[in-house]
DNA sequence: GTATAATATGAATAGGTGTTCATATGTTGT
DNA sequence: ACAACATATGAACACCTATTCATATTATAC
């Protein structure tokens, strides 16, 4: 529990890394990454989205050090950067499962 | 671990809460009310929004159960829902402190 | 009741963003 | 060299969204 105050400077740059999963192709592209490494268009396929637009996504995620990519032959593998992607998901996972508190009625 | 795979309705539900803490002054207002309760003219003179700024941001968080608000007099503090959220914002500050494995560089 | 403070809401707008299409780059074969 | 496949890139566009300003609501005090 390290971020009690938020500067606008660390505000930007977590907000960026939100917003990036605030897509939800972004967010399906990155979850399938979690999985296993995958090529772009068995990414685009499973997810029924152009070849285009997962590069696109891609390339995004791969600057932000979300994802990464590594050739192997005429394929690319992505994969998760690091391990705490994973854990942010499952946390919001939680939180959306949260029961509804209606305290007032 | 329960995502492996991710439909595109439980996508969009996940992306709605990381697009909402994709913008720097959401993710301000979200972090200062995980500190302590806060009405919202000290989140606006805290964080130099303006009050009706941060009343439109508030709006979307309390639709998204990210927040919640009680009133106190004219006051109106809000506060986390629920725990979830600082541990979410933590991971993703443990990721942005990763630091950069420039594997082929 | 009126006045003042705190918060909320609605409309308007400027800037941002996801997607598509066309095109380029890189890789493995022959 | 060429062809075929996989991925990447650039431009254009339609849509969305954060912010501002004006106005309305809600609550306390007189």
């Amino acid at each position: 529990m390290a971020e009690e105050r938020l500067s606008e400077g660390e505000a930007v740059e977590l907000a960026e890394m939100f917003r990036l999963m605030g897509d939800p192709s972004r967010l399906r592209i990155i979850v399938a990454c979690l999985d296993r490494p995958t090529p772009v268009g068995a990414l685009a396929t499973a997810l029924g989205l152009s070849p285009s637009l997962v590069s696109h996504h891609l390339r995004l995620l791969r600057a932000a050090r979300v994802l990464r990519g590594t050739r192997q032959g005429k394929q690319v593998f992505y994969s998760a950067a690091d391990d705490h992607i994973r854990r942010v998901i499952d946390d919001m996972v939680a939180h959306v499962g949260e029961p509804v508190d209606e305290a007032g009625g």
